[in-house]
DNA sequence: TGAAATGTTGGGGCG
DNA sequence: ACGCCCCAACATTTC
């Protein structure tokens, strides 16, 4: 029998790409082949509806363009579809392990997968090597002189500035190692079709550092009208670009934008420092006590975009439509969802982590805990949004409602589902009921 | 990364 | 000229 070869793996996760990435460069400067791999886990996909989903779809086809990479150094990304303890075990069989390399991976779900990875393959003597790529700092880099986690941005983003001109960002040259991949006899590829998809047309947000939009950003990003934002959520989500790279592109030109990419470090330290916000709790445990209304029908409302409010109906057609939301209409969608219709913030969390392309169990949280009130640092319960004056803010003209509720300006536009004075007062007595109780 | 209610001020109309 | 009132505009407080 051959000898099996000797391979160190990488793992391809949540950092589809080869340039800058920080594990991948560690397991090309290994000493050792390199096989790359990427797993479909039938764990995740089969929670999707099938045959439509553009966030596979995505990945697929960042894999594919991924291949022509390695393809030139003679190698490939082996794709599996299959859970990943089986994906090792087999790969234990073929090849003689001593390594695996692969990047940070924060969410509940991934944790405990990969300490089931790591204990698997410890007892083969396989050692798991993973390093921080997502975020630019990560669990405790950033926190208070007395150590505990800052649980309010604007001192938490003063150090993270001051944090980062000590420790410049370091890069990872991978793109220049790539020889040292494992010249792999053949290709392991998984069509989306064998996984039960089907592709769709759809143009997905260009990957380039955004120069026009952040250059007029602190002016223009709230204006959903405007395309003004840089649209990179998806890319920041899947690794197909550099946080690193980004991050200093930002540093030089926009506070403002700088300051939503520390927002995502913000966001991920919560999680990792306060881990029962991603397992369905809120981050004030007394806001798990308001009684919130459990109305299907409102709910389906709000989620196709038959509120009556033109500004949260055109959010909500926008992200069934594209899979995007302007960030603007988000915050003023979920203030919505739960202060207007008093529905639990976690309903609306779970439609868009099932619609949004750039869904970020971290960011989305937060943002979902900052609008009910419930989160760190978040909006006081008593700020309720006016969808009214949000408009005549920031869709004067109504340009961006007309672009998605056309009916608009016509009979056929429905009325509003709720009054906005009874809604706020029904939301601000509700949350003082709860809120104030021991006061 | 609010909005509404309440308080204050000061210009101008008017007797 | 003066006091009174109105109210827009701004500030502060409250939710």
């Amino acid at each position: 029998m051959l000898q099996k070869p000797e391979v160190n793996v990488f793992w391809f996760r949540r950092d589809l790409r080869v340039h800058d990435n920080h594990a991948l460069f560690q397991a090309l400067t290994s000493g050792k082949p390199v096989l790359p791999i990427f797993i479909f886990d039938p764990n995740i996909l089969d929670k999707l509806d099938k045959p439509f989903d553009l966030r596979v779809q995505f990945i697929h086809e960042t894999i594919e363009s991924l291949q022509q990479s390695f393809a030139q150094v003679g190698s490939s990304i082996q794709v599996y579809y299959n859970t990943p303890i089986d994906v090792f075990k087999t790969l234990l069989d073929t090849y003689q392990l001593s390594a695996v390399f692969t990047n940070h991976d924060y969410e509940p779900f991934a944790l405990e997968r990969d300490t089931q990875i790591e204990s698997m393959l410890s007892t083969q003597g396989v050692s798991f090597n993973t390093f921080k790529d997502q975020v630019i700092f990560e669990k405790s880099e950033v926190i208070k002189d007395d150590g505990t986690p800052y649980t309010v941005f604007t001192p938490y983003s003063r150090k993270w500035k001051a944090r980062l001109l000590h420790n410049p960002l370091p890069s990872f040259p991978s793109e220049s190692k790539l020889a040292a991949c494992y010249a792999t006899p053949s290709k392991l590829v998984v069509s989306l079709e064998h996984m039960g998809f089907s592709k769709k047309n759809h143009d997905f947000p260009v990957l380039e550092f955004p120069t026009q939009v952040v250059s007029k950003y602190g002016e223009q990003r709230n204006f959903p009208a405007i395309d003004g934002t840089s649209k990179l959520g998806v890319h920041l989500r899947f690794g197909t670009i550099s946080i690193r790279a980004l991050a200093a592109f930002a540093e030089s030109r926009s506070e403002v934008f700088l300051n939503e990419l520390i927002w995502r470090d913000f966001y991920h330290m919560i999680l990792w420092n306060f881990p029962r916000v991603g397992k369905g709790l809120s981050f004030k445990r007394v806001y798990d006590d308001i009684q919130w209304r459990t109305d299907e029908d409102d709910f389906e409302k709000w989620c196709t975009g038959q509120t009556g409010y033109p500004i949260v109906d055109a959010g909500m057609r926008e992200l069934l439509n594209t899979g995007f939301m302007h960030n603007r209409v988000r915050m003023i969608t979920a203030s919505f969802l739960t202060k207007h219709l008093l529905i639990d913030w976690r309903w609306g969390e779970a439609w868009f982590a099932k619609h949004l392309l750039d869904f970020d169990l971290a960011a989305n949280n937060g943002g979902w805990q900052w609008a009910a009130g419930s989160g760190c640092d978040a909006a006081p319960y008593f700020r309720v949004f006016n969808p009214a004056l949000q408009t005549e803010k920031f869709d004067k003209q109504g340009t961006y409602i007309r672009k998605w509720v056309p009916e608009f300006d016509t009979l056929t536009y429905v009325q509003p589902m709720v009054q906005h004075e009874f809604a706020r007062k029904r939301c601000l007595d509700t949350y003082a009921k709860t809120l104030k109780k021991d006061i």
